[in-house]
RNA sequence: GCCGAAAUAGCUCAGUUGGUAGAGCAACGCAUUCGUAAUGCGUGGGUCGAGGGUUCGAGUCCCUUUUUCGGCUCCA
């Protein structure tokens, strides 16, 4: 049989050979470091063993799927590790993930020492070095084999393969596991790895099955790798916008003001209120919005037209309804209110208020809207989840034709905002539609969903988005079209959505007049610019690590002057930026030497410092410095230095 | 909501087997008037998250509760 390699190259062999000899023959190194490899494309074990001609990848550390396998292999290493440590453990499942790998097992949860301990048993493993072999049986056979062994999750793994699948096996030294590969050769490869830390985790994923103990892990071929990793760890820290939006006082909470409400300090403020004020401008003048105010909260009736009492009535803040009987009236005769968790029937209602011809059509509603949501206790997070927050919201009602153009329009303008923000390269896009397997959850038929879903696909392909389609991410009424960005720790959040809604015109009897005089439904948009500003804020501050663009900055501008005797220059110098419209500017009036008040301003994340002494009150200049290491800008007069800081903030662009 | 960890001065954290609450930074005061990442000296500041309990005695042990963190589930 011939084998084309990577390189083009082919070897001959006369008989059939498995992988991993077929490597060793080509050099002891690759097969050293060899994990899977790639057989006409497909990724196989290094035991298959090949019979026929075909192209061979053999693939290492360095390759997305050789990680896989080695982290899967140290998956393995632990749970042999915990099974030595505690023989009751019930192994689960122990896949490989993004950096690292974990495995669940229904056990007590474990402490830092237990983890340690485990750890420890590890590197003996390892140590030892058991060659991995594997083996398949028949599926009554490999019941038989889990449930002899007590392993009654594997069972029921087992129980629920397809009537076809190979039930495979792998065995290395005292442990073996059903899995389905691949895996290394030998655990003494899986030399430098940590376990990170340990949690809960539901069984299937399910709240409603067992939590299960689950181990966090990450594992390197080399000690450096390991070790860069681990140190990366520790500074995504000084990124994240939960301590960083602390300690630069943007936000804060307070324990008897509650969870996920937190409180804007002046700086965070003053950050929402520029991003507020652009957004605002930006679709009432340039995308043309009209822009509403609608209540906080509405009576429950509301919520039954719209059915967010039936699909979102555990996601709501209620008023008064601790009587509540069956027919969801208070018994006391209080009325049942709710703070609102969306926007939507307020402006609809804004809407229904006027008549409209297809001519006011589409007509395209803004709102800055705090929105409330009652999250569980054990959801929230810093900025980006939290009980109330302010979104830039918007509905358009259109025509049947409208409603392709608006939906460009609407991924337009969310694209400008991200561009602006400079994040655009950061976000990826996901087609958000209803799961057919739980019709429960949504309004509608299935036929109806298919219809709306095919134009939204049919949209983005049209705007030649490149994106994702997961079913159950829809929301109640329509699909969506999610941007969704990730934090520094890797986990993903929607930061902008575009929604098409099909049925909410027709329950809350939204019309228009068409030309021939007749009343229409409206087709519906429900979007937002720029998310909203909690979670933009929190993206933004782990984006730039807290130096955020000038032009969003609380304070843009920090004049330091030498001594008390150039303050009133420094004071002179603040009033001609204020004249030239740059506001956020503040002079360090303490008597602190200069490399004290630059240190701090710089600490500070300031976009520029101006220090003022003699020299500067002298010939009128200032001596300007940005943030960075080489931030000296040199001497200038103030109207160069205008010139500069205008052109940065008009821009919108991000120092260097 | 579930599993686990944590909560001590404004912030970061010490505080040994239960025995009189500490440091650094910050703040404030005084002196210094300084040229590109920390001037010196001094002062104030904590019912140890809250509420119960055990004890002669609790920051320390037990229970309840609130909040925070890491996950799970959920979600903008």
């Amino acid at each position: 049989m011939k084998i084309t390699l990577k390189d083009g190259s082919v070897k001959e062999y006369a008989e059939k050979m498995a992988v991993i000899d077929i490597a060793k023959d080509i050099s002891e190194g690759l097969a050293r470091a060899a994990c899977v490899a790639e057989v006409n494309g497909e990724v196989v074990d290094l035991r298959t063993v090949i019979e026929d001609d075909c192209t061979l990848n053999i693939l290492t550390f360095d390759s997305e799927e050789g990680k896989h396998a080695f982290r899967h292999t140290a998956s393995h290493v632990l749970a042999q590790a915990v099974k030595h440590l505690y023989p009751d453990a019930k192994c689960t499942i122990g896949p490989s993930i993004e950096n690292g790998f974990y495995y669940d097992f229904d056990m007590p949860s474990l402490s830092r020492e237990d983890l340690d301990k485990i750890e420890a048993e590890m590197k003996k493993i390892v140590k030892k070095g058991d060659p991995i072999t594997r083996f398949t049986l028949p599926r009554a056979e490999a019941i038989k084999f889990m449930e002899e062994k007590g392993e009654p999750y594997k069972v029921e793994l087992i129980n629920d393969l397809p009537e076809d699948a190979e039930i495979s096996f792998y065995e290395m030294g005292d442990f073996t596991d059903l899995c389905a590969g691949p895996h290394l050769m030998n655990s003494k490869y899986v030399k430098f790895f940590k376990l990170t830390s340990s949690s809960g985790a539901y069984w299937r994923g399910n709240e409603k099955n067992k939590m299960l103990t689950r181990i966090y892990g990450t594992a390197y071929t080399k000690k450096e790798d390991l070790q860069e990793r681990l140190e990366y760890l520790e500074n995504i820290k000084l990124r994240d916008h939960n301590r960083l939006g602390r300690e630069m006082e943007l936000f804060t909470t307070v324990d008897v003001i509650g969870q996920g409400l937190p409180l804007f300090m002046p700086k965070g403020t003053k950050m929402i209120q520029k991003l507020q004020r652009w957004i605002e401008d930006l679709e009432d003048y340039e995308w043309g919005y009209v822009r509403t105010r609608t209540p906080l909260m509405a009576k429950s009736d509301l919520y039954k037209i719209s059915d967010h009492w039936g699909h979102y009535k555990e996601g709501m803040f209620l008023l008064g309804e601790d009587d509540e009987d069956e027919n969801g009236v208070s018994a006391s005769g209080k009325e049942i209110m709710a703070l609102r968790p969306m926007t939507c029937p307020f402006q609809y209602y804004v809407y229904k208020a006027t008549q409209h011809s297809y001519k006011d059509l589409p007509y395209r509603m803004g709102e800055t809207s705090t929105l409330f949501r009652n999250e569980d206790s054990g959801e929230m997070h810093g900025l980006t989840r939290v009980r109330q927050f302010t979104i830039s919201e918007g509905h358009l009602i259109c025509t049947p034709e409208q409603i392709k153009e608006e939906f460009k329009n609407c991924a337009a303008l969310a694209k400008y905002c991200l561009e602006t923000l400079g994040v655009e390269e950061d976000v990826t896009y996901r087609m958000s539609k209803w799961d057919p397997e739980n019709p429960d959850k949504y309004l509608g038929t299935a036929e109806e969903w298919d219809t709306v879903q095919d134009a939204m696909r049919e949209i983005l392909d049209e705007i030649g988005l490149t994106y994702t389609e997961e079913a159950g991410e829809a929301a109640f009424y329509g699909p969506k079209l999610d941007i969704q960005a990730k934090n520094v720790y890797g986990k993903e959040d929607t930061m902008i959505t575009i929604q098409l809604d099909m049925f909410l015109a027709e329950r809350f009897d939204m019309y228009y007049i068409d030309a021939n005089g007749e009343k229409k439904r409206p087709y519906i948009i429900h979007r937002t610019s720029m998310g909203c500003y909690e979670r933009t804020l929190a993206w933004l501050t782990e984006k730039y690590a807290g130096a955020f663009p000038t032009w969003l900055c609380a304070e843009q501008v920090r004049i330091l002057p030498i001594s008390d005797k150039f303050i009133d220059y420094a004071k002179d110098v603040k009033a001609a930026l204020f004249q030239a419209g740059i506001r956020d500017v503040t002079v360090d009036t303490r008597s602190e030497k200069i490399g004290y008040k630059i240190r701090e301003a710089r600490l500070d994340k300031l976009p520029y410092m101006l220090v003022v002494g003699a020299n500067e009150a002298e010939s009128g200049t200032v001596s300007a410095r940005k943030r960075g290491n080489d931030g000296d800008m040199g001497s200038m007069s103030i109207d160069d230095f205008i010139a500069i800081i205008k052109k940065d903030i008009d821009t919108k662009q991000l120092q260097p």
